[in-house]
DNA sequence: TCATAGTGTTACTATCTGTAACACATAGAA
DNA sequence: TTCTATGTGTTACAGATAGTAACACTATGA
């Protein structure tokens, strides 16, 4: 009954469809910038066996969000996205799914349910707006 | 093996958890306003059985995003929560997952990944930043 | 040559979601 | 009053995930 309609060939993985533990483990591989299977299970707070972090991180792959490279025998795991990257997706669904695609909607939510303040967000944004005279002067598209 | 920690009785639903399914019965919800199981059947694109569409309402309702009341006889279900609301927490839950909590790091990401622009980004910013004088000083001018 | 550390494979279970059948109740028609 | 339509309550089943892990296999360094 296929759960989403991105399956298994779709590129455009989705954030939401991640467990508690894999999104956990995905954390730990941002923060960390490269782990292996040991030094994950190292830095989760539950005791898990080594073999459970093993699935979890080649499912993480299999799904688009970790690549992997040999290191002298080792599997070692680093992102295939940044977290930034697969948030703006996530929150794209989300204007999609709950706000008619409208941005606005989104940020009003935000801003009334207290996610941010009205300030802040200005803020933000000036800031962020600021951002693109430095990385992009007269270019229009800076990172890929 | 609990996929969220928000289980049954917690209020703190988590609208990322919904199906394909159930998003569009939630959406036809938001749209009409209030909707018997019939009426949403008939928004619905696929031919669906009434059974299906109230199973849909039903455990829309025990998650939280919908209620009900009767009226002569049938159920007539309305929103619990705005869209916005449910977008708003839809949206922390991915600050938190996602960007260690830091908002301006989806704003940042949005922007990246071209789902808003900056100048749009501004431009709303300080459309919403406007719109408190509106509501909390002395209401003024009208602009939906 | 072994033990150790790592990988590959396979599996089981609970839960969720889509989908629906069937039984029961009741208001209004006949 | 009895029948029928319409709507509800209950139950179920199958496919997909996600959490969890055992076990077998391999190669490397002591």
């Amino acid at each position: 009954m296929m759960r989403n309609t991105q399956s298994a060939c779709n590129p455009a993985h989705d954030p939401a469809e991640l467990g508690e533990l894999e999104r956990e483990i995905l954390s730990i591989v941002w923060r960390m910038g490269t782990v292996t299977a040991e030094q994950a299970r190292e830095e989760l707070a539950r005791p898990l066996k080594d073999s459970t972090v093993r699935t979890v991180l080649r499912r993480l792959e299999e799904k688009g969000y970790l690549k992997h490279s040999v290191e002298n025998r080792a599997f070692v795991y680093r992102p295939a996205e940044s977290r930034q990257r697969v948030a703006a997706r996530a929150a794209r669904r989300i204007v999609d799914w709950f706000c008619e695609g409208s941005v606005e909607a989104l940020l009003v939510g935000m801003v009334d349910q207290k996610v941010l303040s009205r300030g802040e967000l200005q803020r933000l944004a000036a800031r962020i707006a600021e951002a693109q005279k430095e990385t992009a002067p007269a270019a229009k598209e800076a990172k890929q």
